[in-house]
DNA sequence: TATGAATGAGTCTTCATTCAT
DNA sequence: CATGAATGAAGACTCATTCAT
């Protein structure tokens, strides 16, 4: 039983998931993802509170697994100069985003493009944000330990390397490069960061 | 009276604009753009034959705009290995874009992200579908002219290639760059464009 | 076991009272009376065949009170002329209406006013109907036995003398009046009526 | 045009009002009161905003009545104690109120008995607040020019003073006294009532 | 040209109820 | 006895679009 309605309940996610992706969230219908899942209309609302949680919870795994980047992408080991000579950072870095992308290909498709009218259409403006504070406090610690680092960047300018990062997500996975493809990708976008950074902080 | 049309024409077509911005395609309201302009919504289908038609009339100048762009950009004149060497070719090229993004902003945003249920959903596909048979002609016309280069590229990368200017576009439309920034910006992927060009083409 | 299950009756049927009053016969839920007695909503069902009889359930009680109500005060005890004189038959008619108020504040507002839409929705009119026949026969019994009163009343007026009293029911438990107040207000009522009686039949 | 829309404005309230009236505000659907007045379900938003606001409507003339009976009733005319004595006082309020319910009987009716789920579901306890606190003020002001009276009056008393009109009206509406026995019904309660406050007043 | 009226298909969601387990 | 799953009908409401005037 409980087996079965998993089953059915990972159904429903699946398909709601190539509609939300071909139609946007807007776009999809409740109706149809019932119909191409087999299902009575109203059974749906026996799996999801509404369309919007339905929504979320296609995206939950993505979510969780951005998450998890930011964390790691943030965590102590990298507060270190390290980051722009360390291959093996780059490399770690590199991978993290990597694996990202080919693992929640859709699911970053649906919430950069397609999630206009869901309670997640702000997700990457508000991402953006917290990733453009995170790092602000980056570079005040790191000024602590360097002091001889330039931080007089403008949190604009951090806004744009923050949403940069997006942006070039998007690209990705608009354009379903595979694993080799968005491998050399980034790292060249890496370099070209690091090799950014570096200039600006004087480091 | 015709001028008092027009104006009415203008007046809906700059707010289902920002109405198409804020909510998208799917999302926008055939009522809500009526009430916003003060007109009657029986009225609307006086100047446009659908929703969908008033999305692509909105979008006109941007196509239009993007026609002329691509159309200066396979002309002739570009036909030489200049590309790829002169200065002259390359602050053209940069302008030709900058400009297009400057006046087109909000389309472009339109096209590039909230068409999704509109006839123009598709553009982007077809464009870069197009922008590739383009690129993939021009290089047969390169060959021809200039027997030495390596004309052994592969489809796909012309098309990865072709989604890149797209990606760019997005990039800079999304995240509001000026045209200061979008110069820079744009200035520093054609040197990369340019140079990756040169290196693979063997010329 | 059969303990427990009288308790879940009764749990369900104290909840389902609290919803009735609060949203009425149609406005409640039975999904949200599932959930608030923390059974699951199939088994409602197998205490009760459906929404219907579960309200009738929930004013059993009130309704079996009005019945015992209403023999009582058909009995033969009361057929005599005491009826406008014995301050005794007026004490015991007034305990009996405070009681059956007392004891069935929520039930008689659920019958007075939250029934709309269930098969209770015209108990209030057929009760008036029935009280008013009751009437029209306890009148001509009187009339046999006391020839000398006149019995010369209009239906109508039984009826309206007889809608009286559901009102002022509905009034009283309207505005949550104690035993006290209540007592005050129906013993005013009574002898009002008394008095409106005597001068009618003239007896 | 304009004919035609007030006509079937006129339509759809009184259609509305009738089926308010026979299943309450909850009970009537919308889709039914479109197909008992031949008018699409969609077209009756383009008369009414919601279902609600339909409810408001069809009762607007009756608050519009109900407003004007208090403003008349508490103006300064009647503050006097000729409230107690003076026939021509008694007759103007017992008209005013006979009136209201003459010609509102079925507004009334929702009003006290079918609003439920509506937003004019507390009305009943709003207004009989509101003339409760009218009542107080106007007792001050006759304690001010009449000092020998007696103004030590509960606020509980008062309230329970202004629930008995709207109780009155509920009973008179619910069972369909025509005008002539309304007037014999209201003037037996007036006499109550001021009898009632001579003497709690001792003016 | 302009509009108010009208519509049918569609939206998401909730309903009371049933059934297999 | 209890439940989770399932359902069809219905809920209010919005949609883009048409048509007569």
């Amino acid at each position: 039983m409980q087996f079965k309605k998993d089953v059915i309940r990972q159904t429903i996610i699946s398909i709601a998931s190539q509609e939300f992706i071909n139609k946007g969230f807007k776009g999809a219908s409740m109706r149809v993802i019932a119909q191409k899942t087999c299902v009575s209309l109203s059974n749906i609302y026996n799996y999801f509170d509404n369309k919007d949680q339905l929504f979320c919870e296609v995206l939950q795994p993505t979510l969780v697994a951005i998450g998890d980047v930011m964390t790691k992408h943030n965590s102590d080991e990298y507060l270190s100069l390290n980051i722009f000579t360390s291959e093996e950072y780059q490399f770690q870095n590199l991978n993290l985003f990597v694996d990202l992308i080919e693992n929640h290909r859709l699911g970053l498709k649906l919430l950069l493009f397609q999630a206009s009218g869901s309670s997640l259409e702000n997700f990457c403006d508000e991402f953006t944000n917290q990733y453009t504070l995170g790092g602000m406090e980056y570079l005040k610690k790191m000024k602590e330990r360097y002091p001889h680092i330039n931080d007089n960047i403008s949190e604009f300018f951090m806004h744009t390397a923050s949403a940069w990062w997006l942006a070039i997500i998007g690209e990705i996975v608009t354009h379903n490069l595979n694993r080799e493809q968005t491998t050399q990708f980034i790292s060249e976008y890496i370099e070209f960061g690091v090799a950014g950074w570096k200039s600006v902080l004087k480091a």
